[in-house]
DNA sequence: AGCCGTTGGCTGACTCAGCAACTATAGTCG
DNA sequence: CGACTATAGTTGCTGAGTCAGCCAACGGCT
């Protein structure tokens, strides 16, 4: 009985990191919607204005985020229909087309970051001591590597897309 | 020209936190459908297993999960259709009803938890060295606690925090 | 050149979650 | 007691996401 699984200390665990993940998700989602932006939304904005040309391929932004190809399908249709952004062709695969950042969309990007940065520090950051702020990075780190669902896709980690970069 | 705030660290160390964790529930989820459960359908075993009388009010499952009180009327609508639990009606208040994990939801969970122990082991705590999990575990405390979605209701009956993560 | 397996992206049918409206019960105040 | 408000849960509708299936384009091969 007292080998019981449910007290195991990894549910605890586990559970703190969820219930601390939802509670800050949850803070985050009411700002973006103040300015029209769903969590994805907000996610495609920040992805593609860090990357190289402000534009990533269909299937590398699908990579970078926890969406399907075909959501992303979705969420580029919602997102160009507002004026986000926009598709733009390949010139060297004419199977592919890039989603690229409009000035409209890097606008609405500089109108949320300040208080969404606001957000993370009042939260998260600003919770923990900076040692412990750093001992957290270092662990995440380490979980995410581990866990590594190429995270990175798209901005040259392998030399398989040259011409992106441009 | 000035600091960019899409260099700011917080982004970094905000994007760390939420790569983690998805790849952590993208590993969980595959295993979930292994055994024919949703990550919802999960949680909610879990819950009810780890409250008095393992039953919670629809109410409180609601306020203990990121769902809506609606979304647990669609969860237990098919977690009930399934066996896995029930409902079972308050005898102090005609509104309220209790959703109650039955034997096969014990079974079901039994079967699942081995499994997810493992997986929590392999790609979280198993990761870090003792004193970094430590670390890691007050940090997310802090945060949790911060950020504290009511995250423990329907276990209210005594002070502060009973089981769920304290 | 032509064939063929692979890859990139889009669409249709479906599932799932949320909001808002609704019903029914509880509690409160006159 | 009866009206009024608040609370518990369910339901109609809609938006968002997935999967399966599709077509077009690429690239290796002979």
């Amino acid at each position: 009985m007292t080998e019981n699984p449910l007290d195991d200390f990894r549910l605890t665990a586990m559970g703190l990191f969820m219930e601390a993940y939802a509670g800050l998700a949850a803070r985050f989602a009411t700002q973006f919607e103040e300015h029209d932006l769903s969590p994805v939304e907000f996610e495609v904005l920040m992805r593609l204005a860090r990357s190289p040309g402000q534009q990533l391929r269909m299937t590398d932004l699908a990579a970078q985020t926890t969406l399907s190809t075909s959501g992303v399908t979705r969420v580029v249709d919602r997102m160009e229909r507002d004026g986000l952004l926009c598709r733009r062709a390949c010139p060297s695969d004419r199977r592919s087309s890039y989603a690229a950042i409009t000035d409209a969309g890097l606008a609405r990007l500089s109108e949320v970051l300040p208080g969404h940065l606001e957000l993370i520090r009042q939260w998260f950051t600003g919770q923990l001591s900076p040692e412990a702020l750093a001992g957290m990075l270092d662990s995440l780190r380490a979980v995410r590597d581990a866990v590594h669902p190429g995270a990175t896709a798209g901005t040259a980690e392998r030399g398989h897309c040259p011409d992106s970069a441009a």
